[in-house]
DNA sequence: GGCGGATTAGTCCTGAGCGGACTATATTGG
DNA sequence: CCAATATAGTCCGCTCAGGACTAATCCGCC
């Protein structure tokens, strides 16, 4: 079992995923980001300072090559593009099995230490947290409604119907546990 | 809006999660990590090396003290008591309000590019994770059995339930695609 | 009785990844 | 007209992960 982080190609999980835009076509760093910020961030993050960052190490192994573009309205910006030795990783890591990474919310480790708090100060985060899921779910359906036929948008859907799916139990563990706490003394 | 790792009272939540630990009882490094394993590494992990990392840093803000325990059948063990500062951030940060940091699924992600994948292969990742979760659900259930009429447990077993529904949601997502996918070309 | 593996306890190193500060110019909104 | 936002990127310091390594003792099994 190799890296969690690191292929057998030597590639982390975010050079993948900048890897997999730029399969869509050439990108800059900033392009880059906010492409993410548009769908894939919703399933895989990395600061900007990061994306920066695993670009020109994708030049170095041959992943993408790279070109200055000179612009007269905005600042120059460096352009990569994938290569086929690119496509072909992607490809392989694409197909290869997963490891998913242990879990880590402050949230639900504040609700482990629920016991060393006031019922109040526990409930009045759920709250929170249930008013932050029922936003996020409105984001979603509204997202939904955009892109439900469009078949372009086929696997991003998907992967919306898992946000969905997991924003509604959310919603009714936190009613649950809420109703509880309100019955304790 | 401070930092998403960083605390006002300038700790990461890894420090915390160490901290709500040590809340319990003195423990050394060692005992943490395995306390961890059985119980909130369930909703948030750290490497031992980070454990290890950790520790001196509580001691050097005085959040902790530490003091050497010789032992004759085991190593010699480094143990760390929480103080009256260390209890005081923890209740602290208990009752500030929470940041959740960005998803990162390297399974979503793939699902996201499941377009440049053949049906097939992006039907065996989703079983595969299905027959994941099922497993994860049996453990829970396990656990359930264990925590369920015990008061002590009772924090716990509310973090228990949050994963019990997801992973529910979890197979439900997952069939449906499953479904779908099959129906399809 | 002895061997191998797990357990106890910890150190150290490399690299991934995060967030924020900073620079600079150009466009847009009030 | 001035402030805010957008475009494009660099750099720093920190958190965090994983694995390699040491070293002794305990346990199971043949």
């Amino acid at each position: 079992m190799t890296t969690a982080t690191r292929d057998s190609t030597g590639l982390s999980t975010t050079e993948f995923a900048v890897l997999g835009l730029l399969s869509f076509g050439p990108r800059s760093g900033y392009e880059l980001k906010k492409a993410a910020e548009a769908g894939v961030g919703y399933v895989w993050t990395a600061a900007k300072s990061h994306v920066y960052g695993v670009l020109p190490r994708l030049v170095e192994g041959g992943f993408a090559t790279t070109r200055r573009v000179t612009q007269e309205r905005r600042p120059d910006k460096q352009v990569y593009r994938i290569t086929r030795k690119g496509r072909r990783a992607f490809q392989e890591w694409l197909e290869a099995p997963i490891e998913e990474r242990g879990a880590r919310s402050p949230f639900l480790l504040k609700v482990f230490f629920g016991g060393l708090m006031r019922n109040e100060v526990l409930a009045a985060h759920i709250e929170q947290k249930r008013a932050e899921v029922v936003r996020e779910l409105e984001e979603y359906r509204e997202i939904e409604g955009r892109i439900r036929d469009d078949p372009q948008s086929y696997f991003g859907y998907v992967t919306l119907r898992w946000g969905l799916t997991q924003a509604r139990a959310w919603i009714r563990w936190a009613d649950e546990i809420l109703r509880e706490l309100g019955e304790r003394p």
